[in-house]
This record gives C-alpha cells, sequence and structure tokens, in this order.
DNA sequence: GTCCTATGTTCAGAAATATG
DNA sequence: CATATTTCTGAACATAGGAC
C-alpha cells in the first residue's frame, strides 16, 4: 500500500508520526521533494544497521527545525516557562538555575516548534532539505569569507526579517551560515541553501545527465531551485551573492560530479561488476595476465572502500575525498563496512560514485544526509562502527557497572583520566563524556550522539538566562556546569564543564 | 587516583589498479 | 604510457577501560 504525505514535510510528518522512515523511497513532484511509505518494500538489506543508521539520521532532521529555535531565540524575554524557577544570584560564585521541566528538554521542546506555523513560517523545512540536497558533498569553499557582510548590505529590505537574527546571539561568525561545508550554526538554513542554489543549479543544468542518477540529481537541483525563487529572495540580492562569492573563491569547482577533471564514467558496482564492458575487462584480463604470478595478491574484500587490517582482523572502511583519507571505522561485518562506504561516497562523492549496493538502498539516507557536512557524515558512520564502543558500556567513554556508570577521558585539561561524575544511566554519563570530548575537541568531537543534541542543549540553556541581565548572564555562563542537573556546584569533586566551555566549543570548534 | 594494557586512530607510503 | 585513484600495510601514537 503506497502511503504519500503531501507537501514538503512529508519526511517530517512522517516522523512526527513515529513511521520508520527505512521503509520511505523518495519522491519529487512539483510540490518538491517527498517521501512515499510503501509498505512490504524492503529498501535494505541490512535492516539492523540501517535501523541504527537511520536513527542517527533522525535526529539530524532536527537539524532543520533548529532555524525556527533561533528565531524563537531572539523573540524578547518573557515570563515563558523557561524563566520561571530561575532563582537570583546568591552570594557564593555560582548562579543557581533551575532546569526546565524534563519534558520541555530538547526534542520535546522542538516537536512543539515545529507543529507551531506563526514560530517560522518562511519556509518549510523539507524545503530546507531539498535545497541542500542539490548539492554534492564536500563543498569546496573555506570557512572564512565576507560574504555574508556583504549579502546582508546588498539586500536591507529583503533580509530584514533575517538579519536581526543573522548571527544569532552566540554565533560570531557569519560566514558560516553559508558554507555547507562548515554549516556549524543553529541558524545555517535559508540563506545559505538559496544561494547555494542559485549558485550551482545553473551548473547542475548544463552538466550533461547521462544515467537515471544524473537525472534525478537533475530533477532536485530544479525542485531547489524553485524553493530557492519561493523563498522570495530578489534578483539584485542573488547576484550580488554570486558575484561576491565568486570574486571570494575564484577557484572553486561546482561539486556537481565530473566538473573538475576526468569525464564522466558510470562506473559499475561490484555486484554489477561482472556485466561491464567487454573491453575492459579484456583489457584487465590482459594487464592482469602480464603480470608476474606473485604480484597477482588477491583483494582482503570483495567491496570497494573496504580492507580487512591484518593485525586486528576487523573490516576497516576508508573512503577517500579530495585527496584525503576518511577513516570510517572498524566493522565485524564485512557488508556493514560496505555499506558505511556506500553512504560516506555517495555523500561525499555524489550519485557517481561507485558503490557496492544499489543506490536505491540508500535514497532515504542520502537526502537526510547530504545536508550534512563531511565530518558529520563520518561521524554518524562511525558510531556505527563495531569498534566505537569498546568495554562494559555500549556508549564510548563510559564504564562502570549497572546504576553507577562513570563519564571519563584519559587525558582531559592536563589531567590523567578526569572523571565527570557518575550518573544512573549509561545515557547520561555517555552525554556527560560528549560534553567534556566536545570541550576538548570541539567539532571534530566523536561524540556518542549527535552534537545537535547540545547545541539544542545550550539554546534551551542560553533562552533560561536569557532573563538575567548582561553581567549575571556572564556569571552564569562560567560558573554554571552543564547538564544543569547532573553537578551541583556545591559538589566539586569532578571535573566541571561550564556553560561557557561548550557554548565555546560548539561555536570555534574545529 | 594511578598504572597498565589492549586496541583504536591516524598517517604515510608502497603497491595495485583504473583511466585517458 | 602517464597519471590518477584506490587499496593495503605497518608504525607511531592516543586513549579507553579495567585493575588495584
Amino acid at each position: 500500500m503506497d502511503r504519500s504525505v503531501e507537501g514538503n514535510d512529508a519526511g517530517l510528518a512522517l516522523m512526527a508520526e513515529g513511521e520508520d522512515l527505512s521503509s520511505c523511497s523518495a519522491r519529487n513532484d512539483d510540490d518538491g521533494l517527498g517521501l512515499v511509505k510503501e509498505e512490504g518494500v524492503a529498501g535494505v538489506v541490512d535492516e539492523a544497521f540501517d535501523e541504527a543508521l537511520l536513527a542517527a539520521l533522525k535526529q539530524d532532521l532536527m537539524k532543520a527545525v533548529d532555524v525556527r529555535a533561533t528565531n524563537l531565540l531572539r523573540q524578547p524575554p518573557s515570563s515563558s516557562s523557561f524563566l520561571e524557577g530561575i532563582d537570583e544570584v546568591d552570594n557564593s560564585d555560582s548562579v543557581l538555575l533551575t532546569p526546565p521541566p524534563k519534558d520541555k528538554l530538547g526534542t520535546a521542546m522542538f516537536d512543539d516548534l515545529m507543529t507551531d506555523p506563526t514560530v517560522f513560517p518562511l519556509e518549510s523545512p523539507n524545503s530546507v532539505l531539498s535545497a541542500r540536497s542539490t548539492f554534492q558533498q564536500p563543498f569546496p569553499l573555506p570557512r572564512s569569507t565576507s560574504v555574508t557582510t556583504k549579502l546582508c548590505a546588498s539586500t536591507p529590505t529583503v533580509m530584514h526579517e533575517t538579519a536581526t537574527a543573522w548571527p544569532p546571539p552566540y554565533c560570531p561568525e557569519p560566514s558560516v551560515f553559508l558554507v555547507p561545508q562548515s554549516t556549524r550554526s543553529y541558524a545555517q538554513g535559508s540563506v545559505g541553501d538559496v544561494m547555494m542554489t542559485r549558485l550551482f543549479c545553473p551548473m547542475a543544468q548544463q552538466h550533461q545527465y547521462q544515467s537515471p542518477e544524473d537525472e534525478y540529481l537533475s530533477q532536485q537541483a530544479q525542485v531547489a531551485l524553485s524553493a530557492a525563487a519561493a523563498q522570495g529572495f530578489p534578483e539584485p540580492f542573488f547576484e550580488a551573492a554570486e558575484a561576491s562569492c565568486r570574486e571570494d573563491f575564484p577557484e572553486h569547482q561546482c561539486s556537481v560530479p565530473h566538473v573538475k577533471g576526468r569525464k564522466p564514467t558510470r562506473r559499475r558496482s561490484s555486484k554489477t561488476a561482472s556485466s561491464s564492458s567487454a573491453t575492459t575487462e579484456k583489457k584487465n584480463v590482459k594487464r592482469k595476465a602480464q603480470l608476474p604470478k606473485k604480484e597477482q595478491k588477491p583483494r582482503t574484500s570483495k567491496y570497494r572502500g573496504v580492507s580487512r587490517h591484518r593485525l586486528t582482523k576487523r573490516w576497516e572502511a576508508s573512503c577517500w575525498v579530495h585527496k584525503k583519507q576518511l577513516y570510517l571505522g572498524g566493522f565485524d561485518d564485512e557488508e556493514r563496512a560496505a555499506r558505511a562506504y556506500d553512504v560516506v561516497a555517495l555523500v561525499c562523492k555524489g550519485f557517481s560514485a561507485e558503490i557496492n549496493f544499489e543506490l536505491e538502498d540508500y535514497l532515504t539516507h542520502i537526502q537526510i544526509l547530504r545536508h550534512c557536512t563531511q565530518e558529520e557524515v563520518v561521524a554518524h558512520i562511525r558510531r556505527q562502527s563495531s569498534a566505537f564502543a569498546r568495554g562494559r558500556s555500549r556508549y564510548r567513554g563510559v564504564s562502570g557497572t549497572e546504576g553507577r556508570w562513570e563519564a571519563r577521558i584519559g587525558k582531559y585539561d592536563g589531567k590523567k583520566n578526569a572523571t565527570f561524575g557518575f550518573f544512573e544511566t549509561e545515557e547520561d554519563a555517555a552525554r556527560q563524556y560528549d560534553r567534556a570530548l566536545l570541550i576538548q575537541k570541539g567539532r571534530s568531537a566523536k561524540t556518542n550522539f549527535n552534537v545537535f543534541f547540545y547545541q539544542t542543549e545550550m539554546m534551551e540553556y542560553e533562552k533560561m538566562i536569557s532573563g538575567l541581565d548582561p553581567e549575571q548572564q556572564d556569571r552564569a555562563r562560567l560558573t554554571t556546569t552543564l547538564p544543569l542537573d547532573a553537578v551541583p556546584p556545591c559538589q566539586r569533586k569532578f571535573t566541571l564543564l561550564y556553560a561557557e566551555h561548550l557554548k565555546r566549543a560548539l561555536e570555534f570548534g574545529q
């Protein structure tokens, strides 16, 4: 049975209804890109793996909603429930904050926002996704750019609504909004998507489509272009954006496949390798025949991007992007490693990438993942690898026993085995480990949970303290630990993580 | 809190393979 | 055949996790 969800919010609508996206397929129609749920259609071979991956991907969808939340943040402080319960500054060096009720934390808060059309009426989350999905990752623009400034300056009226929140209060680098490669903000979204759409759709259209996959890309480009037009940005905005972008980055390449370097060639997956062209096969046979016998070493894996580590005996997946090797993790199962490679290859190299399984297996993944940075995609994959956590806990950085889980990092701020507290649940400990790791390593931290969880947390925290005067806010950030209900400030037994540290890590981390 | 060990991660470079 | 890309390997380093 076919179950379509109308409009551009299809994916989120299905999510909201608790539907399993793994059995959805992508669909293009006049309204934009949607999802079609077909019961009884098994879209994937390794269901367990995909289930885990999709669970992580669903969290990523929340990213789209972050735009709305940012909007909410800039609304004047009110006597909302978040502000209630904030105690005034006490006489010690701490600002005591009462956390918002549990049911208002994290995604629950965003669920509310999602159903509120007044919060962010300009665009639907899925139109953002559609726009993002037009571009192949990685997008090779450097991080620092003055484009945003120019954009805002050139379009005072149209940008007015957004410009007041641009950048949001705790994101000091305006440029990040424009560069999908460095989508490191809460509010990256509409402007960046629109501009990128504008810049690269024409290039995509110039590309000579040669296959169904390319045709699909072409359709997506059209859809995204419509979405961009629907945003209502005027021509001068685009012209200024494009001109300044090209001026700043004359060397940048369109990441639509095959614009640079070799001409497009359709490679075959290993599944269909047997049907590759007779000429190529002949050549290969000839070449192999020319090699001395001892050099004809069999590959350790029949899958692309997968090799068996000689010492660890694990299947390792790695993908080369822009001459840089991306380590995707070690896997006990060869096929899982192959699928990990496939997902990353498709996201980072586009539909022209040679993969191990059918492209159709990954359409849902790709639709969701293509708006993520390369780093984020790799992080997703790495979380699924068998070797991610290796101890008693299924989470990294967590050890202990039932009811008393410790969050610990071997080396932190010059200390050995810094402890960040004991927690009742593994999840709480894992999150605390994540926070510490984010502070230590910034965005490159290999966290247990998606980094957007912590961004959400920071946003909630900022929202909470927004009613205090600036001085008190600064003090709150410097003296209050996160999570708000985990480590009482008086109990300085553990290494403390201050809100300010996490905030800075999320903003500046690499 | 310290120590130790196993193993995960990263990287560089050689070898193999693919492509124009 | 030249060049680009991918695969494989091993070493060095980092660190998670357990034991005490």
